[in-house]
RNA sequence: GGCGGAGUAGCUCAGUUGGUUAGAGCAGCGGAAUCAUAAUCCGCGUGUCGGGGGUUCAAGUCCCUCCUCCGCUACCA
């Protein structure tokens, strides 16, 4: 049996995530594990909640709670809504976890051992009324350049140059507004990258079939200007992984924690163990999924993430397996994606624009949106959400395509022959022609979904949809009726037998419909083989239900409302 | 500035290693059907493939150049 491991990047924890960060990892993952666990792979579908750092610790103050109850509550709230979007992860992990404090201090003490770890003094600018040495990005001051009053430590919004914070003309906290700033030294951590420069050279020339987007972010980040850089992975604050060499102090870097994208993708190993943990199994359990020593060896390891995380799993994290010298489970397959935008610009977490997944779920079930977002992934170029292109596609493929389908099949038969399959003549040429057709159409579908073609997938799915429709166009049972009715009772065997086919299918797009259609038909979601054997499984007699309605349409009264709502700021 | 991605029908997008009259879905127009959520099916495309130049028997596809949009640029994650 083929063995998948699949992680989603880690939505960070200071907020609701919206529909953007969604299709961006989490959803194509869950199509991928889904139609993993459909096709007989044994698959382990992982995720967590990325927490620690600067930005979680000002939320938390923010919202007038100690960081590690406000991540602990984001944390449910996240969970909930992947729920609500039937992501189905076998575990969904939290970066705050004892595994992985335990595995980001084992891996930074090993690489300490193997010379892959430098300190370095160095001088960073801290405030006083904080508490806190401040994040560049953290500190505004005027632009010594252009004069713009709003210019941040890092990079000037305005002229765009690229800044010191010292550099900065009456510099503040944006935090607190403070401005008793000085310079002090500290001495942080840096992860040695320019020395295994080679070595991942190496391995991502190995990987010709990675998508373009995934390759050509990561070879531009080795070979661009000065190559690859060295990596500070400690920081100056509470909330984090405490720095230790292993289970051993770590002399001088009292009080300092690790950097949270040192962290961050640890946890896809740690979340590892968290399953095993939640569910009465042992280490051996999740090592055989992790430790090439241990079993591990025929995994096929897939990663889903947004581009801007892709230098951060082709880097960094590789860094840190490969320079441990330890036998861990490198990624086989990184899936990226291009941006969502929303109506005409971005989608912002700041300024409140766009959909958020609570907000989504609070107008319309998971599966309008997963098939409209699956449909509209931004592979190849980054696309665009507009609420009338959402209306559509939502209208059309679902409501009128399938469901109406589903609709028309059910309630003929319903009224002519009864809720029992019935039975007539044997299948004819148009149905032999059929089967040729979905046959063909169920190979290009299955070869989409293993290349993860998502975008392609849908349309092979609905191109099966339409062939119902076309089928019992041709065929129409409702006039065969009248002079043959032994071929209309056929005609409707195979319509119904469709409507189970397409529930197999439909599942990792839209798997609440998928569930309704199959307890409808009374069958199971397991993996066609082949399309012949599918269309004969409901026999004359087998009991059927009439289902309500798969999906209902967005009126252009709901759609003007929801466009006017979520223009502005988010309340 | 540097690097990367994109620019194809009114809209959203496909176009494999260059090869017959450039495609799909939606929208639009015409027709058929009336089982069904007024749902379906059939037919209908004269697009300077962002502009210009080049290579070639042949370019949306390769090269050069210019324009526009987007992303990244290492202390936001």
């Amino acid at each position: 049996m083929a063995r998948t491991l699949i992680t989603s990047a880690l939505p960070y924890i200071n907020g609701i995530k919206h529909l953007g960060n969604l299709v961006g990892s989490q959803l194509p993952a869950d199509l991928y594990a889904r139609f993993c666990r459909a096709r007989g792979d044994e698959v382990l579908f992982l995720c967590a909640t990325d927490e620690h750092g600067t930005p979680a610790e000002i939320a938390a103050q923010k919202a007038g709670k100690p960081v590690a109850d406000y991540c602990a509550e984001m944390h449910a709230t996240q969970a909930e809504i992947a729920r609500g979007f039937r992501l189905s992860f076998d575990h969904f992990g939290r970066s705050s976890s004892e595994q992985n404090r335990v595995l980001t201090q084992h891996f930074a003490g090993v690489l300490a051992e193997r010379g892959l770890i430098e300190e370095v003094e160095e001088t960073q600018i801290y405030s006083q009324t904080d508490g806190r040495f401040l994040p560049d990005r953290y500190i505004e001051g005027t632009c010594p350049n252009c004069g713009y009053d709003s210019a941040r430590g890092d990079q000037c919004d305005n002229c765009t140059k690229q800044l010191d914070p010292t550099d900065l003309i009456n510099p503040h906290s944006t935090i607190s507004g403070a401005t008793d700033l000085e310079e002090r030294k500290t001495k942080h951590l840096y992860l040695k990258q320019k020395s295994m420069r080679t070595a991942l050279s190496d391995w991502i020339e190995t990987k010709t079939d990675w998508p373009v987007l995934t390759t050509s972010i990561a070879k531009k980040w080795l070979n661009d200007g000065d190559g690859l850089q060295d990596r500070g992975i400690t920081r100056d604050l509470s909330w984090g992984v405490p720095v230790q060499k292993g289970d051993q102090p770590w002399e001088g870097m009292e009080g300092k924690v690790f950097y949270v994208w040192f962290d961050a993708p640890v946890e896809y190993i740690a979340c590892a163990g968290e399953w095993a943990e939640a569910n009465g199994k042992g280490t051996a359990d999740w090592e055989r999924w992790w430790r090439t020593d241990k079993g591990a060896d025929d995994v096929r390891y897939v990663q889903f993430m947004g581009k801007d995380n892709v230098p951060f799993h082709t880097l960094s994290f590789p860094v840190t397996m490969l320079g441990s010298g330890e036998p861990w489970k490198m990624v086989d397959y990184i899936k990226s994606f291009n941006y969502l935008n929303y109506d005409g610009g971005q989608f912002s977490t700041s300024r409140g624009r766009g959909v958020f997944m609570d907000q989504a779920l609070s107008i319309l079930p998971a599966d309008y949106w997963r098939w409209w977002l699956l449909s509209h992934a931004p592979e190849s170029s980054d696309s665009e959400f507009t609420w009338e292109n959402f209306q559509g596609s939502v209208n059309k493929d679902l409501a009128d395509v399938l469901g109406n389908f589903v609709s028309r099949i059910t309630k003929f038969c319903r009224s002519k022959f009864g809720e029992d399959v019935p039975a007539g003549t044997a299948y004819g040429a148009r149905e032999e022609a059929l089967i040729a057709d979905l046959s063909a159409k169920l190979a290009t579908y299955e070869a989409c979904l293993s290349a993860i073609e998502v975008r392609k997938a849908a349309s092979e799915l609905r191109a099966i949809w339409v062939a119902g429709n076309e089928y019992l166009q041709s065929a129409a049972p409702w006039a065969t009726f009248k002079t043959e009715p032994d071929v209309a009772a056929m005609q409707v065997r195979m319509g119904l037998n469709l409507i189970a086919l397409y529930a197999k299918l439909s599942a990792p797009f839209i798997p609440d419909a998928a569930a309704t259609l199959s307890d409808a038909m009374g069958t199971d979601l397991s993996w066609p083989t082949d399309a012949a054997a599918a269309l004969t499984a409901l026999p004359a007699g087998h009991a059927f239900t009439v289902p309500d309605n798969l999906f209902t349409k967005i009126s252009d009264e709901q759609r003007e409302d929801w466009q006017e709502k979520f223009a502005g700021v988010r309340s």
